[in-house]
DNA sequence: GTATGCTTTCGGC
DNA sequence: TTACGGCCGAAAGCATAC
């Protein structure tokens, strides 16, 4: 039997402001990523526990969080990246050393394959999580959550049910009733949408979904996801951890002053864009062929659309020129105004010759 | 009928 | 009263090739 763990740094980006600024702590914290609209317009990326208890939560615009937590003393921080990825890459190091196999989910996740080196023990791997949980916060004073099981999908789960610091270890014998009486929004994937259509078919519990059969949920969510569906309802899961590859794609995107639709201001931002992302491409080692713009209307609906080519554009101008292709393509055909703007290439291919980041380690 | 590839949308963090 | 980011990967939906 396998034994995976899934890690989950709590609430990361406020809990590294705490860290970092330790008269924070017992307050709301609240880190933000201002559009500069104005004063308040933009989005809650992350609250700490204090926040969460006047139900800040991600996402929400940064306006409705001032007013939960109106007269409460919350600290509103912005995003600060570049540091949040320099404590990833450490405790990501640190982690890795402890795993058979790891595969990086996001800035602050991580799956580890522990089967070898616990000797299918869970036991041992309940140890091993509290050793990795000693360590992060020995060495780089942050906490995390842990969740062990058999499998990627129950550990994901277990993680999530204790928290924050937490630690949760389920065993193969206590999956079923470890699963049973969760709520169906437990399982990775479904989201609100596929809770809503759950609650018409009156599935609740993870339990309300085992007893629908395959054939049955094949019908309602097709092979691949209504097999899913079936499987996961019975803590069933053989997804192998695995090492990150290669990105697939790279994106910028921007809010811009104000709604428009007027081509010339569109034009000036995905241009800045496009160099800007462009710039980073290029400093990667990848080169392109598909191109493509989005757009996030008045009404937060989202547009998009793109290109490929037969061969990457050599220069910035040859991306520019397809991007203006594509915006007045796209003009002709939105009946809203632009809020956000935003560039996105794929379909990348390494650029032979160039050196790998990670070969001036060595 | 199935595999493959492309574009667009969705959803997680 | 309303309020609203910036990324990513993958699914969905469609067309075409074999």
């Amino acid at each position: 039997m396998r034994i995976v763990m899934h890690i989950d740094f709590d609430y990361f980006f406020a809990q590294i402001e705490e860290r970092e600024k330790p008269w924070l702590r017992g307050r709301p914290v609240v880190v933000c990523v201002y559009s500069g609209r104005t004063e308040d317009s933009g989005a809650v990326s992350t609250a700490n526990y204090e926040a969460r208890r006047y139900s800040v939560r991600s996402g929400m615009p940064i306006a409705l969080a001032k007013k939960r937590l109106h007269g409460k003393g919350g600290i509103f921080l912005p995003v600060t990246h570049a540091l949040y990825e320099a404590v990833s890459e450490k405790v990501m190091t640190m982690i890795k050393r402890y795993a058979d196999r790891f595969e990086r989910i996001g800035i602050d996740e991580a799956f580890i394959e522990v089967t070898e080196q616990t000797e299918g023990c869970i036991e041992k791997a309940g140890d091993l999580a509290k050793a990795i949980k000693e360590e992060v916060k020995r060495a780089e004073n942050l906490t995390c959550s842990i969740g062990v099981g058999p499998n990627k999908l129950v550990a994901k789960i277990a993680s999530d049910y204790k928290k924050p610091d937490g630690l949760t270890v389920v065993t193969e014998l206590e999956v079923d009733s470890f699963l049973a009486q969760m709520p169906v929004s437990k399982i990775p994937g479904v989201g609100r949408k596929t809770e809503a259509l759950f609650k018409q078919l009156s599935i609740n519990t993870v339990n309300d979904l085992a007893a629908f059969s395959s054939g049955r949920l094949v019908e309602i969510f097709g092979k691949k996801l209504g097999g899913y569906f079936y499987r996961a309802s019975r803590g069933l899961d053989d997804e192998p951890v695995k090492e990150r590859g290669e990105p697939k794609q790279f994106s910028r995107i921007a809010t811009l002053a104000e709604d428009t639709l007027t081509r010339d201001t569109i034009l000036k931002t995905l241009t800045r864009l496009a160099e800007n992302l462009q710039r980073e491409v290029t400093q990667q080692g990848y080169s392109f062929r598909t191109i493509g713009i989005m757009f996030v209307l008045d009404d937060l609906s989202l547009h998009s659309r793109s290109t490929t080519l037969e061969k990457p554009p050599g220069k910035p101008e040859g991306m520019i020129a397809e991007i203006t292709k594509l915006l007045d393509a796209s003009l002709s055909q939105l009946d809203r105004q632009v809020r956000r703007a935003g560039v996105k290439v794929s379909n990348l291919e390494r650029v032979k010759g160039q050196k790998l980041m990670q070969d001036y380690f060595q």
